[in-house]
RNA sequence: GCACUCGUAGCUCAGUUGGAUAGAGCGCUGCCCUCCGAAGGCAGAGGUCACAGGUUCGAAUCCUGUCGAGUGCGCCA
């Protein structure tokens, strides 16, 4: 069944197509441009278009002209029972409520798939996120983005897309060697020996000791007097290792699971920095040059020398960028290129990289690289997630770095659970910097969105198991309910609720092309307003109650409302990672 | 100095990619529970969309400039 808005924006396309044909306009005009939407005041009517407006140009018309006539033809479309043209050329249409209820059908038969489009045509996305340093676990500062752009991919998974999720693990520069260090410290700390404090520009956190541990215990003291050179391959291949585990099981707390690790260093082992580099240099993109250095911020020991630049500027970037230090190795940024290089040739078309706010530096550069890379065929996304400010009943929760005693990511969640922290951190767009208060997340009220959409998922089940306590005999099933009679749904709050409802696959398009996820979020504060004032009526008003007794065919017809609705909800909270609740306890 | 992000109600924020009279929650004001579904409900006040230009049928949205906030700024990762 196809929802209302992609129909009638079908119905306007072929409006304008007969007109075309018959000679009142032009033929062939693009109606690209041409959008359906509810429009913002109700009393407008149940859709609008601008069809009139975008077209008037290209028609050679005023746009109230061209408007008649599209209308006119709207008006011998089935379900239609007013076309109105107002304003400066919008058409108002006005459906027929048994149009409206039809749409209920949908999520009575496709349950949580309700919603899902094909808008991304199986298009292969790529989503880089988290790809924290595998030098400790997970912080707080982690939790978003982290939470971004896993429901990023779930979005646009229902989109129809097909989403890779990517880790990029960066075990190939000087961090992943402290962090060898200071691991070798605690394996000689495990063996026995005083170690003292840990050095000033070592990681000083308690979690590489279970490190040291087990190579001390599986390996003895073999390492102990031997230089540096011996044994930093060795210890760093396995901090490494246990990092990531480590950050692999604090994700899976959040519930991620990311497909795809890169690891930075054997990206560079099998050449992948030659490979992307190649590629600029065939297309006369790289050249030893000397670079200016940078106004208004002093930097020491400046000393102008010829490195290997790209020439990122062509693209866009403020200055181009080297990518060989002077002793030889590669820049980050020359990982970067081989990273992305590697995606475009794994057959990407869309790249999305989710970054925290300190990264914002590098987006110029980076979008560079990719369009340099693909001849500006591949599109690289880059969502920056501002800080979240912790707070625990308005006071800011004080963190510590430099003892090593931060947040982390599974202090948080083993607080207030993996649903409340993945919903909250979707209460804002991604941009916006974002007030996580431990009291007021976990709060039972109104105030707390969580618990407000939740609290209407829970409530819709309850109404289904009371009416099955109340009448036995009644089948509440999807199946059953999806081929209900709905003509009793005639209230207007009940209508304003069914058109929320069925403007669920439009929000998932809309959130999806824009690559915004808490546009879901607040669509479900919406829904969930909409059904508890919905629920409040029935207390004023006896007859809006949804379980009737004295009355099947009302009693029946609004149980599919509320099993939709709920199904509605489940729906979202599943692209949010959100588990839906049946009750609240 | 430059770049990026942002500036919307007293506060926190949305705003369907350029649409009609700019919305929600909190807070505030008023009304509503001896009983029925109040972990509340209903109603109201509250705005120069930072400012000034520009683009066009039409701008909170796009462009330019100004002011203000945050972030980042040769080989670090």
């Amino acid at each position: 069944m196809q929802n209302p808005y992609q129909l009638f924006r079908g119905h306007v396309v072929e409006a304008v197509t007969r007109l075309g044909a018959a000679g009142a306009v032009p033929a062939g005009l693009d109606t690209a441009h041409v959008a359906v939407e509810p429009p913002r005041d109700p009393s407008h009517g149940d859709l609008a278009t601008n069809a009139a407006m975008v077209l008037a140009k290209p028609a050679g018309q005023k746009p109230r002209d061209l408007a008649e006539r599209i209308a006119a033809e709207l008006r011998a479309v089935p379900g239609v029972t007013k076309v109105e043209i107002a304003g400066p050329g919008f058409i108002n249409l006005r459906l027929t409520d048994q149009v409206w209820r039809e749409t209920l059908r949908a999520p009575l038969r496709q349950g949580v798939a309700y919603g899902d489009a094909a808008i991304g045509r199986g298009q292969r996305v790529n989503v880089e996120y988290v790809s924290a340093n595998p030098t400790g676990p997970l912080h707080v500062g982690h939790c978003r983005g982290a939470v971004f752009g896993d429901a990023l991919s779930a979005l646009l998974e229902k989109a129809g897309y097909g989403v890779v999720r990517e880790y990029y693990v960066n075990d190939a520069g000087a961090q992943v060697d402290v962090l060898a260090r200071s691991t070798y410290l605690r394996y000689r700390e495990a063996l026995g020996h005083d170690i003292g404090t840990i050095p000033e520009g070592l990681y000083p956190g308690d979690y590489l000791k279970p490190v040291g541990a087990a190579i001390a215990a599986e390996e003895g003291a073999k390492w102990h007097d031997q230089p540096e050179s011996a044994w930093l391959d060795h210890f760093r291949a396995r901090a490494i290792e246990a990092m990531m585990a480590l950050i692999r099981e604090d994700l899976a707390v959040l519930g991620i699971a990311h497909e795809v690790f890169t690891s930075e260093r054997a990206l560079q082992e099998a050449g992948g920095v030659e490979k992307g580099l190649k590629i600029l240099e065939d297309r006369g993109l790289l050249y030893t040059g000397v670079l200016e250095p940078p106004k208004g911020k002093t930097v020491e020991d400046w000393e102008p020398r010829p490195q290997l630049l790209f020439a990122s500027t062509r693209f866009g970037d403020d200055v181009d960028r080297a990518v060989r230090k002077s002793d030889g190795s590669w820049t980050y940024f020359a990982g970067d290129v081989a990273n992305h290089a590697d995606k475009i040739g794994r057959g990407f078309t869309s790249l999305i990289n989710v970054f925290g706010a300190d990264h914002g530096g590098y987006v110029k550069r980076l979008k560079a690289a990719v369009a340099a890379l693909s001849e500006s065929k591949v599109d690289l996304d880059i969502k920056v997630c501002q800080l979240v400010n912790l707070l625990d009943r308005g006071q800011p929760v004080r963190m510590s770095k430099r003892s090593g005693s931060f947040v982390t990511l599974r202090d948080v969640v083993d607080e207030v659970g993996r649903g409340v922290v993945r919903f909250i951190m979707l209460t804002r767009r991604n941009d916006a910097p974002l007030d996580f208060d431990f009291a007021k997340v976990t709060e039972q009220s109104k105030d707390n969105p969580v618990f407000y959409v939740q609290y209407a998922h829970a409530r819709a089940h309850s109404v289904l198991r009371g009416a099955v306590a109340e009448l036995p005999e009644i089948d509440v099933s999807a199946a059953a309910l999806a081929s209900q009679d709905l003509s009793p749904l005639a209230h207007p709050a009940e209508l304003a609720l069914i058109k929320l409802i069925a403007g669920w696959p439009r929000t998932v398009e809309s959130a999806a092309l824009a690559h915004e996820p808490h546009r879901i979020a607040f669509y479900l504060t919406e829904l969930a307003a909409a059904f508890h004032g919905l629920w409040n009526q029935g207390k004023d008003d006896d007859s809006l109650r949804f379980i009737r007794r004295e009355d099947r065919a009302v009693t029946l017809a609004r149980l599919a409302l509320v099993r939709a609705l709920a199904t509605t909800i489940a729906s979202g909270l599943a692209v949010l990672g959100v588990e839906p609740l049946e009750e609240m306890r």
